[in-house]
DNA sequence: TTAACTGCAAATGGTTTGCTCTGTC
DNA sequence: GACAGAGCAAACCATTTGCAGTTAA
């Protein structure tokens, strides 16, 4: 699940008919204050959100856009790698790995 | 370099005094369509551009903000490896390491 | 005279913020 | 009454776009 500010607000006007999107975007922001709530960077015009906040990467589909969590490993091993390389200091790194999707390969 | 359109239009104006923002982004997005210049995605308000067209990691300073490109061979196997993993059909990936630069690690 | 490109200003759209109001302790 | 949270609408700000003017072939 990772949902944009427009998704959530729309799953819960149902419920709260009153809801704004001032208090989506407010309580989002709180959350990932908390770290609770990770905000998603992938080159587009809006953000999306995860709850998934353990370490991981994604992997996108080019052709329906959805944002997959990646069941595999984090390889620590790169940060140590590049620090050598680079005399950086590196904290930690972000992986997104681009193609088609299961769904949108099956149809096409 | 990777430059803001900000940056770009402000070191253009002296040579151009009549150039708007317009123009700027106009032909920045020319520049991306022939695949002259490439958008960076950092997780930023703004955008950041960059003519260096060949693949490359970037390092980002989380002290100054400062992207660098890292001189480190592109490993294709990740891709192999997540198409194995997960079935999906993986073109390409991005990594981008964080931390701080040696200019901010020496001033700090 | 077209076609390409520009400046300017207005529009766009996701996100943030100010202010007021409501409910709870 | 104080305070936290909410709704509403306006503000924000990077980016895009419409339009009219300019230049060059």
């Amino acid at each position: 699940m990772h949902p944009a500010a427009d998704w959530i607000y729309s799953q819960l006007k149902d419920d709260f008919p009153n809801l704004s999107m001032g208090t989506v975007y407010r309580n989002l922001n709180i959350l990932i204050e908390q770290g609770l709530v990770k905000k998603i960077d992938f080159g587009s015009t809006f953000d999306r959100f995860e709850a998934n906040i353990t370490p991981h990467y994604h992997f996108i589909c080019e052709s329906c856009g959805a944002i997959i969590d990646l069941d595999l490993p984090i390889d620590e091993s790169l940060n140590e790698h590049v620090q050598k390389e680079t005399s950086y200091l590196v904290s930690r790194h972000k992986i997104e790995y681009f193609g088609v999707c299961d769904r949108c390969r099956l149809s096409g």
